[in-house]
DNA sequence: GCCAACGTTGGC
DNA sequence: GCCAACGTTGGC
């Protein structure tokens, strides 16, 4: 199993949508950079861990845990015109983007800040605070994982 | 809203 | 395949 991090925006998508659907199953779709699509492709796995990271808001860090329950595929919104994540050269033979579901494990009873990662000298190595990275879809080693959830 | 850093596009 | 111009990300 493997342990993953997700950015989103939280007006977008955050752990409350989840928190309030504890069931559903929610389509992680509009990842459009292609090194986090590869994560997507090849090597998030259903059963895997994931931290939901909020960013670009007023409180910024990880606010909770939700798993993956299915892995891979083609991410439909890709193929809707209507939607803000609509490519003209995807087709259905060859599609570019890559979805996985997923689902809520928890909401954090307090958020981990940005400020508290980049603070601890443990989480150095973590592609987040490391400079200049724009990653939305970043692996986590399970020191890094026990490390976060620490503070 | 600013802006640094990065990714993508497209002409050559 | 280079690289300038442009667009996006995301913290501040």
């Amino acid at each position: 199993m493997n342990y993953w991090l997700f950015k989103t925006e939280p007006t977008e998508c955050s752990i409350d949508d989840f928190a309030n659907a504890p069931t559903k199953a929610i389509v992680w779709e509009g990842v459009r950079n292609y090194q986090a699509r590869n994560f997507l492709r090849d090597q998030v796995n259903q059963g895997d861990q994931v931290l939901i990271y909020h960013s670009s808001c007023k409180h910024i860090g990880v606010a909770g845990i939700v798993e993956v329950v299915k892995a891979a595929y083609a991410d439909p919104s890709q193929f809707d015109a209507a939607s803000r994540y609509f490519d003209a050269k995807a087709t259905l033979e060859q599609p570019r983007w890559i979805a996985v579901d997923v689902c809520f494990v928890n909401k954090l009873p307090a958020l981990i800040s940005l400020d508290k990662i980049k603070g601890s000298t443990k989480l150095t190595e973590l592609p987040l605070v490391q400079k200049g990275n724009r990653l939305s879809v970043m692996p986590v080693t399970p020191s890094q994982w026990k490390d976060i959830l620490s503070l």
